[in-house]
DNA sequence: GACAGTGAAATTTTT
DNA sequence: TTTCACTGTC
């Protein structure tokens, strides 16, 4: 096979210095469009192929399913035995670890996993003294506290929150959590490293296992997973791990810069391979991202390489509001689009999601398709949580936040006082089952919330009553329907797959587990469980149905005109690609649990994409425009100190986005909240060099445009504000255009000769910057003539083409 | 238990 | 401006 060889050459010397590295730890410091994936895929493929390493013992995790999917497969297509390596997410992985070792780490078998939604849930019934926002401040706390490996009882847990109160909250919480049976995302990580760390048994075994372990994206690791990596590699693991301190933007989820900064400490022998060659970005948009990033302190140090040489220059626009910005954007797209550059082409970055609905309102209007990342995200919707609930009911009998959610709904008459007093029943059955307990946990169908209805039933009030048992048969007939009652422990459910105390070594997982391990984490599983295809859709839909949901939901459609009906069978559509059992339900919903990354519509493939800047980490598009560049949007004007520099690497992963085209956008005026007001130009577009961008609009004070370096040239004739209106160019040529192409009848030339006088200089998307050199009326047209600085003379009607004109406006100088 | 009305608040969020 | 949580009413 010389394919390798193929894959190799390709590589420059660092990369395959990085690729056929062994013997130490490894740290691959990877720029922005370096290739790194390409790096870590093909030393998958070199190691199998040439280190002759089982497949079976590579581990490789990443943050994002799609990272994690896109990995999985370039390494399969590198090496097909790549598929029995285990390529997925860190909480993918956690999961894997855990749905293996359920009853070892106190879960239920059928655990599922809950959302930060269903976590508030959960706490508000536990500590009903805590308002819904109290809760739900607690609840990210909790996070952060489990991003950093507190338990309940850590003194640290004061630097997360200093009230003394929040240990009895995660306490109380934690509590509540395992009496599901069930976890929260920060389990996923946590509860691996604590039976790792308490079970030698267990930690042997799987540091035996793996003997490769790579981690990529690792300046966004927290120290949760941080500890994950110690415990899952020994003595003899080989471990990689690559990442970019300037791309770390994620701080404030736990994210720990100083994972990466220190590696070397943490693994002594480290040997450390820089990445710095880009491939994707043309020198001035690596120029303006480098010189911003250079302001920040706490960074390891790196110059990215421009492989691809010179382009064209970014373009600093200052605009006046939101409505210009959109616009602005608008025209840009529609006259690339002209010229044959593809909707796709383009990505619209912002720093809040908010900051999406002008960009959206604006191309709706002017019929450019366009997609949002990351809002509306399908499986949060109201119907499709409802059905979640219903089926992780149906899954796991104690889910008291699925029970609840799905109890009375539609309304059956039991309201929160039923709701508690079967909770409680059940829980009672469970403190009782604990104490009767000889150190495994033995829950007993007792717990279950549905056998502690049917328990209360009697005691309840008619209509009550006869919603609950209507419930209680609906739930019955759905359990029968796929399959056996959950087991009541699931220590030897697994035994065959990943016993949990063998005393041999590695054991085999058996078919069914290795195409899940292959999948990595994909919503649809390998085309071999089609099998039992259809099953789990029919399930589902007959779940939908018969638990009244398809009616509650179809009527709220019919009064607010949702497409919750259709969403519902979107749902069912998903399932069908899974075994129609209880197996194929776990695994259904810990997909859609683990992976939310919207199914594609491939609609409209051809469409601009609207995206927050953090969405953006580790894509790339032909043209990018950054929006918002105003102090307090971007970077917000809280922000100092460490918050600073990670706003600025924010501003770095944006920029570094572009292949060929960067704008940056910047408004004297934004509505906020209802009001108006004023911005100053973000400080970050002050660490540009000014000889990186070409500047449009009416430039601050303290911003050179190019009629402030060549005013001479001109004597400031223009004055700045010769427009009547006031506004800075991007509203004269949009105005213009609308005003008297479209709804104003002829006003002769007078408006086109005001704007359009000799000796104006402005900026035209292909030739660049030039000056007016003859403006004159024909017998029908009012003609311009344009000298461009590039050399060359061109004659334009201003009244078609002011949106190919941009004027420059003369001031800050 | 469902609804309309009032008032305060307003990032980013891979999983 | 918009959103959502809470309050009071039927």
């Amino acid at each position: 096979m010389t394919n390798l060889d193929e894959w190799l050459s390709v590589l420059n010397p660092e990369q395959r210095a990085a690729v056929v590295h062994q013997g130490s730890p490894l740290l691959i410091l990877a720029g922005a469009g370096s290739g790194k994936t390409r790096v870590i895929t093909t030393k998958v493929a070199w190691l199998i192929k040439e280190r002759r390493v089982d497949p079976e013992s590579i581990l490789a995790v990443t943050f994002t399913n799609k990272a994690a999917r896109e990995m999985s497969e370039r390494a399969r297509r590198m090496e097909p035995r790549a598929e029995r390596s285990v390529l997925r997410t860190f909480h993918s992985f956690g999961a894997w670890i855990l749905r293996r070792n359920a009853s070892l780490a106190g879960l239920d078998s059928n655990f599922t996993v809950y959302d930060d939604d269903d976590s508030v849930t959960l706490l508000s019934k536990a500590m009903p003294v805590l308002t819904r926002q109290q809760a739900q401040g607690a609840v990210r706390k909790i996070a952060r506290a489990k991003d950093y490996c507190y338990s309940p009882n850590d003194s640290r847990l004061v630097e997360i929150d200093p009230d003394p109160d929040f240990a009895d909250v995660y306490a109380t919480y934690e509590k509540r959590l395992r009496d599901t049976g069930n976890v929260d995302f920060g389990d996923l990580i946590l509860l691996p490293v604590r039976l790792l760390n308490s079970d030698a048994t267990v930690r042997d075994r799987l540091t035996r296992r793996f003997s490769v372990v790579m981690v990529d994206e690792y300046q966004d690791s927290n120290v949760a997973q941080f500890e994950f990596l110690k415990a899952v590699t020994g003595p003899g693991s080989y471990i990689c791990v690559v990442g970019d301190d300037d791309q770390s933007i994620y701080r404030f989820r736990g994210a720990e810069v100083r994972n990466i900064l220190t590696f070397s400490e943490n693994f002594p022998g480290t040997a450390v391979i820089r990445l710095e060659r880009n491939y994707r970005s043309v020198a001035p948009i690596l120029s303006i991202a480098g010189h911003v990033v250079e302001n920040n302190e706490g960074r390891l140090g790196k110059t990215l390489i421009a492989e691809r040489g010179a382009g064209k220059k970014p373009v600093l626009v200052f605009l006046r509001d939101q409505d210009e910005e959109s616009s602005f954007c608008a025209e840009l797209i529609q006259n690339a689009q002209k010229k044959g550059v593809p909707y796709a082409d383009w990505a619209i970055l912002y720093r809040t999601n908010a900051q999406s609905l002008g960009f959206e309102t604006e191309f709706l209007h002017r019929k450019i398709p366009y997609r949002v990342v990351g809002s509306l995200k399908f499986y949060e919707r109201e119907e499709i949580k409802d059905a979640l609930a219903f089926l992780a009911l149906v899954a796991n009998g104690r889910d008291e936040v699925a029970f609840r959610r799905v109890v009375n709904k539609p309304s059956r008459g039991l309201g929160e006082v039923t709701q508690d007093k079967i909770v409680s029943e059940a829980r009672k059955a469970l403190f009782e089952g604990v104490a009767g307990a000889d150190g495994n946990f033995d829950f007993g169908e007792k717990a279950d919330l549905l056998s502690a209805a049917r328990r209360v039933l009697e005691g309840l009030p008619k209509k009550a009553r006869s919603g609950l048992s209507e419930f209680i048969t609906i739930v019955e007939s759905l359990r029968s329907l796929i399959g056996d009652a959950p087991p009541v422990d699931d220590g030897d459910e697994f035994a065959g797959l990943f016993p949990a105390h063998a005393t041999t070594g590695d054991v085999p997982l058996p078919d069914a587990e290795r195409q899940s391990v292959g999948d990595s984490g994909a919503i649809v599983p390998d085309s071999s469980k089609k099998k039992g295809a259809v099953g789990l859709a029919v399930f589902v839909e007959r779940l939908v149905e018969s638990s009244g949901l398809l009616a509650y939901h179809q009527g709220q459609d019919e009064v607010a005109g949702t497409q919750k009906v259709a969403n519902l069978q979107e749902l069912v559509n998903a399932a069908s690609l899974y075994s129609a059992d209880r197996a194929g339900l776990t695994e259904f919903l810990e997909h859609i649990e683990l992976d939310r990354s919207m199914v594609e519509d491939d609609d409209n493939p051809d469409s601009v994409t609207l995206i927050t800047v953090h969405n953006t980490k580790g894509l790339e598009f032909p043209r990018v425009v950054i929006t918002g560049l105003e102090s307090g949007i971007f970077p917000r004007d809280d922000k100092a100190g460490d918050d600073l520099e990670e706003e600025r690497r924010l501003m770095y992963v944006g920029c570094t986005r572009a292949m060929d085209e960067l704008y940056l956008t910047s408004c004297a005026a934004r509505r906020l909240y209802g009001r108006t007001a004023f911005m100053e130009p973000s400080k970050f577009l002050r660490e540009i060099d000014p000889s990186d961008v070409q500047v449009l609009g009416r430039a601050p004070r303290g911003f050179t445009s190019f009629t402030a370096r060549d005013s001479s040239l001109d004597g400031g004739s223009t004055g700045g504000r010769s427009d009547v209106s006031g506004r800075p160019l991007h509203g004269e040529s949009r105005g213009g255009q609308d005003s008297l192409g479209d709804s104003v009848p002829r006003r002769d030339f007078a408006e086109l000769a005001a704007r359009w006088k000799v000796g104006r200089k402005l900026f035209h998307d292909d030739y660049g910057y030039g000056m007016i050199t003859k403006a004159f009326p024909t017998d029908s047209e009012f003609v311009v003539m344009v000298r461009f600085e590039s050399g060359g003379e061109r004659r334009f009607l201003p009244k078609y083409q002011a949106k190919d004109l941009m004027l420059v406006e003369e001031e800050g100088l």
